[in-house]
DNA sequence: TAGATTGTTAATCGATTAACAATC
DNA sequence: TAGATTGTTAATCGATTAACAATC
């Protein structure tokens, strides 16, 4: 159930891509079972590895089988949380905000944007799809009102540090940070930086080094911060 | 110069940060130099570590000041590519299409985007920014036209097959996508996976099994891939 | 049954950290 | 000079992979 043991990072990062294989690729091909081999092939990496994630989550598997797929499904969305709601707000309702907020995906995450902030007075009041956007002075009000938990942060960079602060202090928990800079946050919070310009590095660095690759597909982590130093 | 031996990945994703920081966070302050210790602090690795990677990129520090930022800054820019121009295309002109082509930021990484493809009719012929918009038919003229290396997809999930292939066909390099799809393209490129949901896995597991956490900012990877089996 | 696949312990590999000499 | 900080080798740690018995 919930509260097995911690689970590392990187199980962390790779069962989303599990979830995200199975239900897009092996589930929509009639498959009700999916082994070992097949997740390493697609992930490239081994499949021991694999047989050791699922261990880890509790699910077990058929010998000459593999694993149920719904089994699969059911446990990663138990341990990542997936089938528990996340009340979230959006703070910027720009392009990218409103990209994210009518991106009806993150449903299945369990994620629920009730309302958006943003200061420009032209989008004040607005709706961004199905969602009300207020002014940033109300950010606290409209914070305790949905009683969010996970503020969403798409506005510029300069904005970003009082926006995190201000959210932090009217008690929400965790912050997904996608403005490119650096949040100053007490370490009750959680923070994920979403630093784009990290994956533009390193197709920088293979577009001008490499000539052919080797294959891989990998479950890799993006930025993820607590706050700094006291 | 170029052609140092192969950085490992952890590094690779280091590096943008190490220079994030220090363009936004230690210039702006006024500081000329920069210690492995106050990267570390900042990043919550082991000092050591900043030390090894700065060798690596044949960086030389002075006993007592630390490293001069403008030669972390040039090496960084240097080692990764960002000083040389990467011509781009963005293909699906939405929101998430704008936020990435209107975004500034990404000039000083050398990414010049190009040109932008998008299906819908209404935004053909349209300019995404000062970007202008072509309509999906002609992808493989424009990719040719503009010489586009790299191609940003921001399509939906249903398209983005369709539109690796092409590109790919088309002569592009890199794959720089952002939608929540396998994509099955050759060896011969390099595809980095923006799968968001994997940030948002981290914070639903954080979300529901945590109460304080220690603090930490580690530079992390996102999803990368290259094609899968054969 | 034979054979495919899981489950798990042990070995390996590589990234990080420790230790400490070198340097300004 | 003394002291702060780099540079680098060695040790550690943890994630991945190998090996192989268990199972259906």
């Amino acid at each position: 159930m919930a509260g097995r043991e911690v689970l590392q990072r990187h199980v962390i990062e790779r069962l989303p891509r599990y979830y995200h294989y199975i239900r897009n690729v092996a589930v929509p091909r009639g498959q009700e079972t999916i082994s070992s081999a097949q997740l390493a092939a697609w992930l490239r990496v081994d499949d021991t590895l694999i047989r050791h994630d699922l261990a880890k989550i509790g699910v077990k598997g058929q010998p000459r089988r593999g694993f149920r797929c719904s089994e699969v499904v059911a446990a990663i969305r138990q341990t990542l949380g997936f089938d528990r709601e996340k009340r979230a707000i959006i703070i910027g309702a720009g392009r990218l905000g409103g990209a994210i907020a009518s991106y009806r995906g993150f449903e299945q995450y369990g994620l629920r944007i009730l309302a958006a902030g943003d200061s420009a007075p032209a989008r004040e009041q607005q709706m961004l799809g199905r969602i009300r956007v207020y002014p940033l002075e109300d950010l606290e009000a409209v914070i305790r009102k949905i009683r969010a938990e996970l503020a969403i942060i798409t506005v510029p960079r300069e904005a970003a540090c009082e926006v995190a602060e201000r959210v932090q202090k009217a008690g929400v928990r965790c912050i997904w940070n996608f403005a490119p800079a650096h949040l100053e946050v007490s370490d009750e919070i959680f923070v994920r930086n979403e630093l784009l310009s990290v994956g533009l590095a390193e197709l920088s660095y293979r577009l001008h080094h490499t000539r052919r690759y080797q294959r891989r597909e990998t479950a890799a982590p993006a930025a993820r911060s607590r706050r700094r130093a006291p």
